[in-house]
RNA sequence: GGCGCCAUAGCCAAGCGGUAAGGCGUGGGUCUGCAAAACCCUGAUUCCCCGGUUCAAAUCCGGGUGGCGCCUCCA
């Protein structure tokens, strides 16, 4: 199978580093604040990633991490007057708890870099005996980018073109203003962690490079992400556990695109952020995976009204087929392997979710087609679908359990229903100007009355 | 300013060298007393522009133009 390097720029034949055996880690969320949709992406992104592998025979352990420890959390914490762990632990609890509400599906190891600290330590200990990085007079320590000629392969720039317009901080400290805090000092009341360098916090950085080493070792297979930390974040990750190893170490960088509201980021200083339990307020999980795994996982995706309740109509659909299929063919166990070869093609192209998606439209529509015929290949083809797009997490309810709770039909006031009843039967006499009459009064009572073949169908205007 | 990504019908979108998937919408039809729903049919001689490579390019290369992202915290 393909899959998509952001190191080399171009799509691979993926070959892991060890025959058989998939070690990918993916940066996951500090936890300053609720889970948008942003995270709720990138988490199905790469819990999709881990499935295919695993359905392509290999035996998959998939990290994600949890950073637990930062400025920002620091400063909630103070506006919340709770200690700066404890706000952590709790807005962890939080984002899991959605996370599971979105049915979104845990990695097989959470590293956090409060439980990391000593590998931290020994981890910038190493880079200091290495001559790659210094402690400072200010109590922090850097990495010395200097001491790493690389630096700069994932991002495509150099080191004097990474400054060029930066911010540049605590530059006085610093041997050159490109240096990174591995390790920074405790001010006065923050939380902090002994070292060999005094009282302090690891860097954001690090964190990711010395739980890799610790739970991996030197090399990985897979490391993601999303597209805003290639720089500085990941580059700084590179260098650091290169420069340490002086080993490769991801095999494949991969980076899925980023959710956007009306054209633009999704960001914390923006405070535009969608978070995931108002959207979950609204549509189905299923609806929002459909929606999100409807775009190649590369590109970034602009949320606009239609998207949710489009996928959302679309699910419905499809579970009522489900839902008429097992109904007309209960006994019917058969399966269509057709589909799930396509399915394994279209993902065996760097993951290509998008296609596997839309064959789902033409599967259905055949499905419909066969209920029509009383062909119980219909059952065979739900079945089929239920058993190769739960790897996407669909498909996975109870059909008419899932009708019921997101595509529930309105109560009818009984003012409401005795108008339609007067009218069928003046329907049944022919009386089309009384039933005119009556279709109009119901609307004043805000329903729309839809005549069906056997009768008629009550909705909400 | 530097670096990177992207540019396909009204909109969303797949496609990654062999002659443009899919969805929404539009228009037409079947059905219906009318309407709705459902179903069927309907779309780009062409993929931002200009060059180049090739028997062959939306797909590769070079140069533009435009949008977005990163260079602060970010998935």
């Amino acid at each position: 199978m393909k899959i998509y390097n952001s190191l080399t720029r171009r799509k691979e034949e993926f070959v892991p580093l060890e025959a058989g055996k998939v070690r990918m880690y993916a940066c996951g969320i500090t936890v300053s604040g609720e889970a948008h949709i942003g995270h709720a992406y990138q988490a199905i992104v790469y819990d999709m990633f881990r499935k295919f592998l695993q359905k392509q025979g290999y035996r998959v352990t998939y990290a994600r991490n949890y950073t637990d420890v930062d400025d920002k959390i620091i400063a909630r914490a103070k506006e919340a007057n709770v200690p700066a762990d404890e706000y952590a632990a709790e807005m962890i609890a939080n984002i899991n708890a959605v996370m599971r509400r979105a049915e979104i599906d845990e990695p097989d190891l959470w590293l956090k870099a409060t439980e990391n600290i000593g590998n931290i330590i020994s981890f910038i200990a190493e880079l200091i005996e290495k001559g790659h990085a210094y402690p400072a007079e200010n109590g922090d320590v850097y990495f010395d980018v200097d001491s790493c000629p690389a630096y700069g392969q994932l991002s495509g720039r150099s080191a004097d073109e990474s400054l060029d317009g930066v911010r540049v901080e605590n530059d006085e400290a610093k041997k050159n203003a490109y240096d990174f805090a591995l390790w920074k000092a405790a001010k006065e009341g923050e939380i902090f962690w002994e070292s060999p360098w005094g009282r302090g916090r690891p860097g954001w950085h690090i964190e990711c490079s010395a739980m890799n080493r610790a739970a991996f070792g030197d090399q990985i297979d897979i490391h993601g992400g999303g597209r805003d930390l290639i720089f500085p974040h990941h580059e700084n990750e590179i260098a650091q556990s290169e420069s340490l190893t002086g080993k490769r170490f991801s095999k494949y960088w991969t980076h899925n695109g980023l959710i956007k509201v009306n054209g633009q980021k999704m960001s914390k200083s923006l405070g535009n952020s969608l978070l995931l339990s108002d959207l979950l307020d609204r549509y189905s999980p299923d609806a929002l995976k459909f929606a999100l795994l409807s775009n190649n996982y590369r590109g970034d995706l602009n949320v606009t009204d239609t998207l949710f309740p489009e996928a959302e109509a679309h699910i419905a659909k499809f579970y009522s087929v489900i839902a008429e299929a097992e109904k007309a063919f209960p006994d019917e166990r058969g399966t269509e392997a057709e589909i799930d070869k396509k399915f394994d093609a279209d993902m065996s192209d760097d993951f290509n979710t998008a296609l596997a998606l839309s064959d789902l439209f033409g599967y259905f529509k055949e499905a419909a087609k066969l209920l029509a015929e009383k062909n119980p290949r219909a059952r065979r083809i739900t079945n089929q679908i239920r058993k190769t797009y739960a790897l996407l997490g669909l498909f996975q309810k109870n059909a008419e359990e899932y009708l019921a709770k997101y595509a529930p039909k309105e109560e009818i006031p009984a003012e409401v229903l005795s108008l339609a009843e007067e009218r069928k039967r003046a329907r049944a006499e022919k009386n089309w100007a009384k039933s005119d009459e009556l279709r109009e009064k119901i609307k004043e009572l805000g329903y729309a009355v839809k005549d069906s073949k056997d009768g008629y169908e009550l909705s909400k205007l």
